[in-house]
RNA sequence: GGGAGUUUAGCUCAGUUGGGAGAGCAUCUGCCUUACAAGCAGAGGGUCACAGGUUCGAGCCCUGUAACUCCCACCA
């Protein structure tokens, strides 16, 4: 026995980990025999670092593999990370910036040439901070998203879309980020609400006859403007329409035109349209055939086409606009106005809806097939309400945009004829025109979304497109593990993507879970500071006390606190098994231990093995629900309650009497009971449980290769667990009663039975009730009558209890004491009565229920006469 | 504007086909009882947001209301 009183888990997460991987227990093999179950990791970008919302995730994900693996499942779960294309970009033309280099100084392969250095330094940080988790991922097939076999997938996808006419490219409105300087795609723009204004401008008829106010929330826009648009019913403009304004500042004319996208109700009613700039403009322009006039440039800034506001940034631009509308008279007013506006999910900025060129992915054909398999549950998102958010953006897609004008990523693998103009999409770069013969030819300069890669994710990291075994053995993947906000993102381009080029799902199952938020409920952000590092909770609880916390009691799909005092009662709860185990450990030396069934069990081993078929049954059936949180709680309790308070403590009196043969026994079930919690706990917390799994009798292999326990029939005791828990009561009872009566702990007292059916039954369990109640001596008597010192009378189902403690017995008290539990069992009574005169109750409850109320009542109500009954020997005493 | 979620003990949250309201933390009382003070034995504490309905029976199912949170859309 070489454990430490403590647990202190920095002694060995770290070696064991080291040793898992070493001998290969997280290696998945194609194995004929056995079932698959395969998972691919949400590959984390290279830039990031471990952050609470990974923890969570691969937690989660390596719970439930090790469940399977310890089912016999040959188990693989898939490793790797993501270039991240813009986010990584980003990070490196910062740190070049502080190194006064621009990416334009150092041209595209300098660049790259940076980029990967940066992958070889920093993207192999957040492995590690997975493996310091304990996450048991198939490290051999590590993948990136920009390994020549993923690069390969990508490009073959690419070119299949392509050929089938799924990938086009076109000219029209894009968000575009001024900041990264790329297109983005509609999931790439989130919304933030800014208080801005809403300024009022008035333009000119051109006859004279009058003027027209638009209201906009973007004047720097207006120099671009090329209609002003009402409603066609709008009886106000009616005579108006057709007719042309002035635009101020530009002098130039604009016609009025109807159209139904414009809202009579809201502002004057009238709308400039500038179909360069916003996406509804261009809609309308596209109607109308009007000139499309973009004023920015890539960089946010007017172009030539602004007139004098050309070079202007667009803020400085709308300032300066503002008030040369003012000067002339022009602005009407100026109105505070909260509104959404659009941001880069990167880098934050303001981004601008401008028109430019790009590849888009034709939606609808996709989207189609991935809406009926999820419609037909061929693939479930877990909980099921996901599936709407999942549904309410399919059913509504546009076509992906998917060029970035970005260097580090998937080059777009097309190519184009100096000399004719020619778009060739292929895997190589073509010698020669395909249609001119040309030999001028030069690639896209684009890359693709980082998503496009990501969604592939499934089948590219098992080898697509080549075939072979273990795409055939692992895909479809079991499950898929993550967090809501990516369900757009990601998990519906998978969907889509396993489909068309799979021609299968890519897993049947989406377990979605929550955000860990901060204490107060916060989102853990950059800005507001509140992030915590999982690396430090690990440092100071160890990896299991983390991963317990952010898996214990939680409901599926459900957002959860990081608390700290929840990390501590985790760690609590881990030294607790600990301890049990030192104990187990401790009093199992120099013992040989028996054989399960060679020996008659005693009533706390029927107990105990009983209550642990239940949480087997329990644990599993939750688990293969995926609920992982309730499963955690369902072992938890029955370590903590039923086997460390309850059972060891029971099984002191053999262990600490002198039967060497029962004391084997004892000690055997011990063991027993502990090997199976081990395994039960092992996924939740891997490290302690295979650290104490070692150290245990005969166990010298690690608890990874071991099996997960199932239920055994024969220990499903119902009778003798009731029986005991009577034991448990009686224990309760004169606890309860020493300390009303003040009696010390150290302090043995006597106890006096007057037993119902005789001795025998009791001769059983009163080692028992000796040992936990610290009972110093037991005698018989026929009645309580027929003791003479003064007492407290327990009433229990073997008897009445007596508790002699003479002068100690405060009489006052007792009878508080009685009469609360008459007060109690009275109510009880009431309520069993009421519910068995309800005639529908009788009629209609199943029977087993009604059979159950009947002998509650009946129990209920000869405990009352004898609480009566001793009332009133107390009263009459006083 | 559309959709989703939440509302249970002082706090953070569980509650598995509807059948006597639970845990952890906190509070109070008593204990260093030979595994564990990161512990043990006890105690107190809840109109399960509100209003209706279904049912013999509702924290759980249905309808509505309120508050908070999130997602989507974006009327300039």
């Amino acid at each position: 026995m070489k454990m430490a009183k403590t647990y202190s888990p920095q002694e060995f997460e770290e070696k064991l980990y080291k040793e898992w991987e070493e001998k290969g227990y997280f290696k998945a093999k194609v194995d004929k025999h056995k079932e698959p179950f395969s998972i691919v990791i949400p590959p984390p970008n290279i830039t990031g670092q471990l952050h609470m919302g990974h923890a969570l995730n691969n937690s989660i994900q390596d719970t439930i593999v090790r469940y399977k693996r310890l089912q016999g499942f040959s188990t693989l779960w898939i490793p790797g990370t993501d270039h991240a294309s813009i986010a990584t970009e980003v990070k490196i033309v910062e740190k070049m910036k502080s190194e006064g280099i621009t990416k334009a100084d150092i041209g595209r392969d300098g660049f790259l040439e940076r980029a990967w250095q940066w992958k070889d330094q920093y993207g192999g940080r957040i492995v590690e901070q997975l493996k310091r988790l304990g996450s048991s991922c198939d490290w051999s097939r590590e993948a990136f998203t920009m390994d020549d076999n993923l690069s390969s997938s990508v490009k073959k996808v690419f070119i299949d879309l392509y050929n089938k006419g799924l990938i086009y490219k076109s000219d029209r409105i894009i968000n575009w980020c001024p900041s990264c300087k790329t297109a983005l795609s509609d999931a790439e723009v989130e919304y933030e609400e800014k208080d801005s204004f809403l300024w009022h401008i008035r333009y000119p008829l051109a006859d004279g006859s009058g003027e027209l106010v638009v209201a906009t929330t973007r004047p720097e826009t207006m120099v671009g403007d090329t209609a002003v648009a009402v409603n066609p019913t709008d009886e106000r403009y009616a005579s108006m329409v057709g007719k042309s304004l002035i635009l101020p500042l530009m002098d130039k004319l604009i016609p009025i035109i109807a159209d139904d996208y414009v809202e009579k109700d809201f502002g004057s009613g009238a709308v400039k349209i500038t179909p360069a700039h916003d996406p509804n403009d261009f809609e309308v322009g596209n109607r109308h055939n009007l000139e499309i006039i973009r004023v920015m440039n890539d960089d946010g800034s007017m172009n030539e086409l602004a007139g004098k506001y050309c070079g202007l940034d667009s803020m400085t631009a709308r300032r300066q606009i503002v008030a040369d509308l003012e000067t002339g008279g022009f602005l009407v007013k100026t109105e505070p106005y909260a509104h959404n506006v659009g941001v880069c999910y990167r880098c934050h900025s303001v981004v601008e809806p401008i028109t430019s060129k790009q590849w888009y992915v034709k939606m609808e054909p996709l989207a189609k097939p991935a809406i009926k398999v999820v419609k037909q549950k061929k693939v479930e998102f877990l909980p099921a309400r996901f599936s709407k958010t999942y549904f309410s953006w399919m059913e509504n897609i546009k076509d992906w945009c998917i060029s970035r004008q970005l260097w580090w990523g998937h080059r777009i693998p097309a190519f184009y004829c100096d000399d004719c103009g020619e778009i060739m999409v292929c895997a190589e770069t073509p010698c020669t025109c395909s249609k001119c013969g040309s030999s001028h030819i030069h690639q896209d300069e684009d890359v693709l979304d980082t998503w496009f890669s990501s969604a592939l994710w499934p089948f590219s990291t098992l080898g697509y497109p080549e075939k072979n075994d273990e795409l055939d053995y692992f895909y479809p993947t079991s499950l898929l593990v993550t967090a809501y906000d990516i369900i757009f993102f990601w998990v519906a381009r998978m969907i889509f993507s396993g489909i068309e080029h799979m021609g299968e799902i890519p897993f049947p199952e989406v377990l979605i879970h929550g955000i860990v938020r901060d204490a107060e409920g916060r989102k853990m952000s950059k800005s507001l500071g509140n992030g915590i590092d999982p690396l430090g909770v690990i440092a100071n609880y160890g990896a299991d006390s983390l991963r317990m916390s952010l898996i214990m009691g939680i409901a599926p799909g459900g957002d959860t606190r990081f608390i700290e005092e929840k990390v501590v009662s985790c760690r609590n709860f881990i030294n607790k098994v600990w301890n049990a185990s030192r104990f187990v450990m401790m009093n199992s030396e120099g013992v040989k231990l028996k054989e399960m069934g060679s020996f008659r069990l005693s009533p706390a081993d029927k107990w105990i093995l009983s209550k642990l078929n239940n949480t087997i049954k329990d644990c599993s059936n939750a688990l293969d629900k995926y609920d992982l949180g309730l499963g955690c709680s369902k072992v938890y309790d029955f370590v903590w309650n039923d086997f460390c308070d309850w059972y060891i403590e029971l099984s002191k009196s053999t262990l600490h009497g002198d039967n060497a043969s029962r004391k084997a026994n004892t000690i055997t079930v011990l063991n027993y009971v502990l090997d199976k919690i081990l395994k039960l706990l092992h996924p939740f917390i891997p490290f302690v449980t295979d650290e104490i799994y070692r150290n245990t009798e005969g166990k010298f292999k690690s608890i990874m290769i071991s099996e997960w326990p199932t239920v055994v029939k024969k220990y499903n005791y119902k009778n003798e667990r009731a029986s005991l828990e009577n034991v448990m009561d009686i224990i309760k009872n004169i606890r309860n009663l020493r300390l009303e009566m003040d009696v010390k702990p150290s302090r043995k007292i006597k106890l006096i039975i007057a037993p119902t059916n005789g001795t025998k039954e009791i001769d059983n369990i009163l080692p028992y009730i000796i040992k936990m109640a610290n009972i110093e001596s037991v005698e018989y008597v026929n009645s309580r009558h027929d003791v003479t010192e003064k007492s407290s009378v327990i009433i229990s189902a073997f008897g009445d209890i007596i508790v002699p403690l003479g002068d100690l017995i405060d009489t006052d008290k007792e009878i508080a004491r009685i009469t609360k539990e008459l007060v109690d069992t009275e109510s009880e009574i009431a309520r069993a009565e009421k519910m068995l005169a309800n005639t529908g109750f009788v009629a209609r409850a199943p029977k087993s229920l009604i059979d159950k109320e009947k002998e509650k009542l009946a129990s209920y109500i000869a405990l009352r006469d004898k609480l009566n009954a001793q009332l009133a020997e107390l009263t009459l005493a006083k």
